[in-house]
DNA sequence: ACTATATTTCTAGAAATATCGAAATATTAG
DNA sequence: CTAATATTTCGATATTTCTAGAAATATAGT
């Protein structure tokens, strides 16, 4: 994990709609969540959601693999702790909020 | 923190030029950089540098204060720890790597 | 081969975002 | 008030992203 692919990965979360698909496919576990399922749950049509599960998947937050007709989708092992490791070290001050100017008085 | 405002956070930071502005900032600590210093140390032309703090500063990931002719701009407290809380209680399996179905495998 | 199901790819218009120069604004110094 | 510095706003263009319908592809069953 480095910077550039920690905004790649922070950007793909952004969209509102990936991040419920994320958080959808981590309740699911392990085992994923068939395409088909994200869709009847979430009520977005076929090809936009299409889209945003590939764009989870180029990122590598998402994994892919193939049963029959179906797609199980799973998020990637290990992705989140290396982005959230990431941030912790290296976009967390250590410092405490009473450190910082209150800039809220009057 | 909430789905919404995780995912707005997450969208700003996804810029690779608004995360190394945040980055420097964190590393500045809590008295900050100005503006001035930010766009010297990451050679951005003034104005887009300003658009991208602007942003920054509307989401709630950077505060600005003025002294003087100059504007400082420091990280929110509390904010990226928020998120962070968030990711690892919402977006976080819990599960080990082990339980994932090694696609890897030939 | 034919049909049904599951999902992706193609396509395109609309909306959002990025970029940056020029002009405008705010602040200080003289 | 004028000049100089710091930063933002404006305006224009280029690029990306979102959305979703239509068509294409993949797989399974008969």
């Amino acid at each position: 994990m480095n910077e550039e692919i920690a905004a790649k990965c922070l950007s793909e979360l952004g969209s509102p709609t990936r991040l419920s698909v994320f958080r959808l496919l981590v309740k699911a576990g392990p085992d994923g969540m068939v395409v088909g399922d994200i869709q009847r749950r979430l009520q977005i049509p076929a090809s936009t959601l299409s889209h945003h599960i590939a764009r989870l998947s180029w990122t590598g937050l998402v994994e892919q693999r193939r049963q029959g007709r179906q797609l199980h989708c799973s998020t990637r092992p290990g992705i989140m702790d290396d982005l959230i490791t990431f941030l912790t070290a290296e976009c967390c001050t250590g410092f405490d909020t009473a450190d910082y100017a209150d800039t809220t008085a009057a």
